[in-house]
DNA sequence: CAGCGCATGTAAGATGTTACATGATTCA
DNA sequence: TGAATCATGTAACATCTTACATGCGCTG
């Protein structure tokens, strides 16, 4: 496995903040940064044997419970080799925008099928605003004194300006989008030419 | 070839806006929206001939340069091929932010390493507003009259919208990050604690 | 007893990067 | 003539998603 095996550090990151299972692992990164990161099945259950493996963290089945549960704890080794990654500085991420994208060739398209794209992203965009604004709120109060709160606030923080600068872009673009349509039909058909200024 | 392959379409796309080889793709991507996209050319040249062989694209060797470029067009099927695509509503994209991932676990080292992380962030993406900044005036001006002209610069938009917020994420992210050393230690040792508001 | 959520996992294939190999041309 | 840039390409590997297979426990 390369250096630069990101899912393996998330995972063994998980698993810092509480002994977790695979399934425990995916719904803890679905319940807080899915936004921004996301890890299937098909790498979670993999990697952490592959974790347990080389000695980063230790499985045990869970008895207690009848449901075959397998819960792994983070290993002094294991918490060591995180701590060392974190403190790497991280690399320069190159996302792809598939928006940005289509956009980037749309003239290829017309207008108003551009127009519909930037619609529906502005609304995605907005609904998860509002979504991550309850989040904040809840962290605040569930979070309370714990030394975890400030960070998760800063990287929540970063979501909602995110979502915030997306809108504000969409309606920027539609409407100098729509300026283009307005360009090339000056007047709409069924109202009259008149004078306009240049 | 699966449906979603967006290499294949970012490719085709490509030449929607003048006929390339395949090293021209990588310094076209590499000189407009490499921000935010980027294609390998262990990805180029492969797809090229896959391209040619579904019968989107065609590709001439180029005989008036002695240094066998071999140039793709695009086929009336591939321009129909790639409309029919740009026209689908963007995907929703779920990036991996490193700087965010790592953030969110940051109680597991001390403040100082995480704020130098932030400090090169913040310098990174500064550097990368610049440049922005830069090119904005450079396209209007190349672009002057050309229908891809509004296209290029919402997308450039983008960037610059993407730039400065990242910027003032981190403004906002490492004064609070500050004050969490301060928090832990209110008054420096060296200096004597005298009456402070609560 | 049906369906949903919990829970684990594999196989196949899609996707993507990196390192390497090769050779021409251009410019200092 | 040596280095940079132009130019094409492959092989190996790394990564990741999707579809599938399986079965338990709880709730209505």
């Amino acid at each position: 496995m390369g250096r630069h095996n990101r899912s393996r550090y998330t995972i063994l990151a998980c698993l810092s903040v509480r002994p977790m299972s695979g399934y425990d692992v995916k719904q803890f990164l679905d319940g807080t940064i899915a936004h921004f990161w996301n890890e299937s099945y098909g790498q979670i259950y993999p990697t952490l044997k592959a974790l347990a493996a080389a000695g980063l963290v230790e499985g045990r089945d869970d008895e207690g419970d009848g449901r075959g549960r397998r819960v792994y704890t983070l290993t002094p080794a294991g918490l060591a080799e995180l701590r060392r990654w974190l403190a790497e500085p991280p690399e320069p991420d190159v996302p792809r925008y598939e928006m940005s994208l289509k956009l980037f060739f749309s003239d290829q398209l017309p207008v108003e099928t551009t127009l519909e794209h930037l619609r529906g992203h502005r609304a995605r965009h907005a609904a998860m605003l509002d979504g991550y604004r309850a989040r904040e709120a809840e962290l605040r109060a569930r979070l309370a004194g714990s030394p975890r709160l400030p960070y998760w606030l800063a990287v929540l923080g970063g979501g909602i300006r995110y979502a915030e600068m997306v809108v504000e872009w969409c309606d920027a673009t539609i409407a100098s989008i729509e300026g283009l349509v307005a360009d090339a039909y000056p007047a709409p058909p069924s109202a009259p030419v008149t004078d306009r200024p240049a």
